[in-house]
RNA sequence: UGGGGUGUGGCCAAGCGGUAAGGCAUCAGCUUUUGGUGCUGACAUUCGGGGGUUCGAAUCCCUCCACCCCAUCCA
């Protein structure tokens, strides 16, 4: 069978053609604010994936930008997720907070050319002057200021004079523009908190808009991957780069991100599930988290199998969870070894067979050429599920009844001669 | 008449003008000391609806409809 190629990789081999990169990098950049789940996998697969299907490479970046919701512990799960997964990044981990002075630098350039500036409206007035949907915003008052003021004023932000919300970066682009995206987006705003790497170095942090393409930039990434709800959010993306006159950059391209029906994807609620103690930690086997996952015994080939046969598009979608489980099961299926164990048990008393034994019990069905076995104790007394037997057995039922025998796995057949109840 | 996206069988998803891949699920049969696995077969006269162009359309044009995203100093 031909595997076709997804749009991604339709993409990627088309500017590969006309010579647009010469290198493949792309990059996994993930917030470190909760452990990773299936969907991350998903990106993983796709970025790494592509990654490794042209001979690039790709980047492990934490977008680690909003102090007051990061975590190290974060930072850890995601690595190891990633090399569970089998993967290797290029090179050390990157950081998006490693190009804070870097992105300083180029917001410092934006102001010089006047595309952007202080704004000292407070976050509900920012709102209102956004307008709405249907109709435009209008400019601040504080968008006339000089350059040197906004230079100024931008200098005494980083130094922490003043109080979180008091001032804000915004590019200068139009507040009318349909894309409300484009209303004049936040760049930097000033935030009094604890970096959990960068510490106390900072008191303003750059928003996601600013950040995300610079950093794509700076990493020399050739695809900038990520899901549908960036769509409006990619005009900034390259009005940014564009207009620091920033040539050879990424360009970002969107994906469904993956949903699985009956399955809890929100990080979110994944969130309030481990703080309220709900579910014992963030490798909860009832989790989707990859963490949870892995307890539960799901194998990385099963995951990424299960990631390859749901494809890649850009149709908002609901993935059936047994295709999830088809997958485990599939893999573990020439893998495992099999062992039994009777959940509600039914004692069954053998009449006719005295003493007892050991049965070699093989791990492995006959179809799966491995070897092994255990031993198996065999008498006349012994038990079984509950479920196996039935009294009044529904049509189509293969298992004892007092009119038809079965086979014990590993050992004899046996038929019902009388049945005893307790009370 | 805000803008940006998406609509192919129950669920995913190929297809890009030449007469609907594949996977999951489901159903039937064979195999089977797991009602597992494996094998075989069935499963869209039709591609959101309606027009049009064409010898020919899921693919091009028009129009209508549905759903998702955007008004966090989140990412």
């Amino acid at each position: 069978m031909i595997q076709s190629k997804d749009f991604l990789r339709v993409k990627v081999e088309e500017d590969l053609q006309v010579g647009k990169y010469k290198k493949i990098i792309t990059r996994f950049p993930p917030e470190p604010n909760g452990f990773p789940h299936i969907g991350h996998a998903k990106s993983i697969g796709i970025n790494f994936g592509i990654a490794h299907d042209y001979q690039g490479h790709c980047n492990l970046r934490m977008d680690d930008t909003n102090p007051s919701t990061e975590d190290t512990q974060y930072v850890e799960a995601l690595k190891e997720a990633v090399e569970w997964l089998g993967f290797a990044w290029e090179g050390k981990v990157r950081y998006t907070s490693d190009y804070f002075p870097q992105l300083h630098e180029y917001a410092i350039a934006l102001i010089k050319m006047g595309k952007a500036y202080i704004d000292s409206l407070d976050e509900e007035e920012i709102r209102e002057y956004r307008g709405t949907v249907k109709e435009a915003g209008k400019r601040s008052k504080y968008a006339k200021r000089s350059v040197e003021e906004n230079l100024d004023l931008f200098e005494r932000m980083k130094k922490g004079e003043f109080k979180d919300g008091e001032h804000i970066l915004r590019a200068k682009i139009d507040m009318s523009a349909s894309n409300m995206k484009m209303r004049d987006p936040l760049l930097y705003r000033i935030r009094h908190a604890t970096h959990f790497r960068a510490g106390d170095a900072w008191s303003i942090y750059p928003l996601y808009d600013f950040a995300h393409c610079l950093s794509d930039y700076i990493e020399g990434v050739s695809h900038s991957i990520c899901t549908l709800e960036f769509e409006n959010n990619r005009d900034i993306y390259n009005w940014v780069l564009d207009t620091l006159g920033l040539s050879s950059r990424p360009y970002q391209h969107e994906f469904a991100r993956l949903g699985i029906n009956y399955t809890v994807m929100s990080k979110r609620k994944l969130l309030e599930l481990v703080k309220d103690g709900q579910v014992k930690g963030w490798d909860d086997p009832r989790l989707p988290t990859i963490a949870g996952y892995k307890r539960r015994g799901y194998t990385p080939e099963s995951i990424l199998n299960f990631c390859d046969q749901i494809g890649i598009s850009k149709a908002n979608s609901l993935v059936d969870v047994a295709q999830l489980e088809f997958c485990i099961r599939d893999d573990l299926n020439s893998k495992v070894p099999r062992v039994m164990a009777v959940l509600d048990p039914l004692k069954v008393t053998i009449t006719n067979y005295e003493g007892e034994e050991e049965i070699d019990a093989s791990y492995y069905p006959h179809d799966v050429p491995k070897e092994g076995y255990r031993k198996l104790p065999f008498s006349s007394t012994l038990y079984i599920e509950r479920d196996d037997f039935s009294e009044n057995p529904p049509k189509g039922y293969y298992r004892l009844t007092p009119s038809q025998s079965v086979r014990l796995k590993h050992a004899y057949i046996i038929s019902c001669q009388e049945i005893i109840k307790d009370s």
